[in-house]
DNA sequence: CTGTTAGCGCTTTCAT
DNA sequence: ATGAAAGCGCTAACAG
């Protein structure tokens, strides 16, 4: 059995050390203008007793503000990164009354000039921190460079650039995530002949961070424990429906013996409605993120596993990393806080769902 | 891009309605006391704006205190319902200054008597709201009748009393839970023979809830898809570890053909203990729950896949429930709040503890 | 019934 | 350098 003590509040910390209320305060903020016995006498109280403040209290009385800004790319409803700017809104609710805004600067994740233009609006309105989505290194570390030297906080969510100094980065351990995906593709059917092993992305273009890291960890797998099992690798194009269809029908029916198939980004909707379509039910499929088309056909068992990264999750806390850094001053762990890889199948998938 | 709007206050609108503050809050709050004329005009102000009170600004002026009462097993470190007290005090933190106090009460879950007098100590205190784990379920229905006599509000965890009136319910769907661990054990061996089928009690007492439950779903699974596998249904004993040897003993070796396992209790290791002593590595093993001794099984792939259901969620969100509904007069949705169903494998395990 | 007032715990301004 | 005082948005007690 336990219970909560009472609350100390700044009045009984004045009291005791025999000074105001006023000079606890500068104290405990560091605001300066006390003379050294004062700040000696609050700090031998501060020692003997438990003070945490009413953080609530605090915001109300307080006239700082703060400013926000989201760099993340634009997207359609239904996307991956709707469920992200879900977590956002959601932490922005809670934290309005802290006085923090929340502005979303949006970009099209294709068109490096427009991350640029991103970045350079972000820059102008000198924000009192960032939450963005890394796009291209170079670009990405740039941009951080200039945030560092403006001592802005920012953090990542998504994806991770290891060369810049972020207060801390939400999103999923991709090279594990890969290998992940290799481990239950080859557990969910042991035999594995023929490996069909799916990236996405423009044409002249390179596969995203997240996706090389996720192939990376694929293959290790498969060196580590299938070196005898044949791999196809195809990269679909997400302008070109049509190329992609041809692209399919030349690898599976041209490769009788594929028996497995894997894609590494979110669509695995395109790779499963091709199976689906053509009754390639023999083919086990392994695909990424929670999009609604995929979970369709998790449901009607065209894709054996979805492996999730809790998108939500990550804007949420990524916005609360910088709240709690600026607002609260609390400290912030150092950098990577990697989101858990779920497993998803026809058996739980409603359980995430509703949760 | 967006920005939030300023945020409305009562003053605001009682300019708007040409009434005081005080009357504003009254009509908010339903306290009475208010002329027909002015509730009107108050509530059609209310009508065109979006009013959303700043919930510190009302816990810090409001006299009102809580508290929650919480009746939970008595655990030793390590255990399963460690984790949920965690999560219990995590929320307790976050709420002490809304004037919420959280006491818990502790049982032995093997003693009825035990349950019986933490249910009498609560009734004595009456408080506001009360969090409980459901132990046998007459007693448990006895209890939660008088609360809602009462109007005591409860919410449950872990697991769930089907006549009961309870704001809510944070806990897995053990029968869906069963199912996939039978999915996940046919999965990893496609061929299995012959299933070694545990649950884990006291003498004379009859299995929890939650273990009839998952066996139940288990047993579907089979039913529907492998009726040709052959069962062995064997139960061990909290207190015996002797005796469990020798039925293990007993079991495994007197049936050669038994190359599956599955252990419907939070004790997984000990069986998979047995199997690592006695190299059974033949045998795949399918276990629920993250304790510490569990990971190490599957760390060092004993066992194939644990099941999980985030205790440590459970109570956060019960204890959130129950404040939501007191403090913030927020609407409970109704009743079921299944956790998700977690699949751990070696390869994701990590990222769940650090979560 | 209603407006006014005091005060929750804290920050910030303003004299001293 | 320091204490006193005002006020954040809201609630609750108090006159009228």
């Amino acid at each position: 059995m336990k219970s909560i003590p009472e609350k100390i509040k700044i009045k009984d910390i004045a009291e005791k050390a025999g000074v105001s209320p006023g000079t606890v305060d500068r104290v405990l903020h560091n605001r300066g203008n006390v003379s050294e016995v004062s700040r000696k006498k609050v700090e031998e109280v501060l020692k003997h007793i438990d003070y945490t403040p009413n953080v609530y209290a605090s915001a109300l009385a307080s006239k700082k503000s703060f400013s926000l800004l989201v760099v993340m790319p634009k997207y359609l409803s239904g996307d991956y990164w709707e469920k992200m700017e879900f977590g956002i809104a959601r932490a922005a609710r809670e934290i309005i009354d802290f006085r923090v805004s929340i502005e979303i600067i949006y970009f099209d994740q294709y068109k490096i000039d427009s991350f640029c233009q991103a970045m350079e609006k972000v820059l102008k309105k000198t924000p009192d921190g960032v939450l963005l989505t890394p796009s291209l290194k170079s670009v990405t570390c740039d941009f951080t460079c200039k945030l560092d030297q403006k001592k802005i906080p920012y953090v990542f969510v998504d994806s991770f650039v290891e060369e810049a100094h972020p207060l801390a980065y939400f999103g999923q351990h991709s090279h594990q995530s890969g290998y992940l995906g290799a481990k239950l593709l080859f557990t969910q059917k042991s035999d594995l002949q023929e490996i069909a092993v799916f990236s996405f992305f423009h044409v002249g273009q390179k596969p995203s961070n997240q996706i090389s890291m996720r192939m990376a960890g694929f293959s290790e797998y498969v060196m580590e424990k299938r070196t005898g099992c044949k791999l196809h690798r195809v990269t679909l194009d997400a302008e070109n429906p049509d190329q992609n269809e041809e692209t399919m029908r030349n690898l599976f029916f041209g490769n009788k013996g594929i028996d497995g198939a894997i894609i590494f980004s979110s669509r695995a909707y395109v790779v499963a409605d091709f199976l689906k379509k053509h009754n390639l039910n023999h083919i086990t499929l392994i695909g990424y993120d929670l999009l609604d088309k995929n979970i369709v056909r998790l449901k009607d068992n065209t894709i054996s596993y979805l492996i999730a990264q809790r998108p939500e999750e990550q804007g949420y806390k990524g916005i609360r990393a910088l709240t709690d850094h600026l607002v609260f001053k609390k400290e912030i762990k150092p950098v990577n806080h990697y989101t858990p890889i779920d497993i998803l199948t026809q058996e739980n998938i409603d359980f995430y769902l509703e949760f």
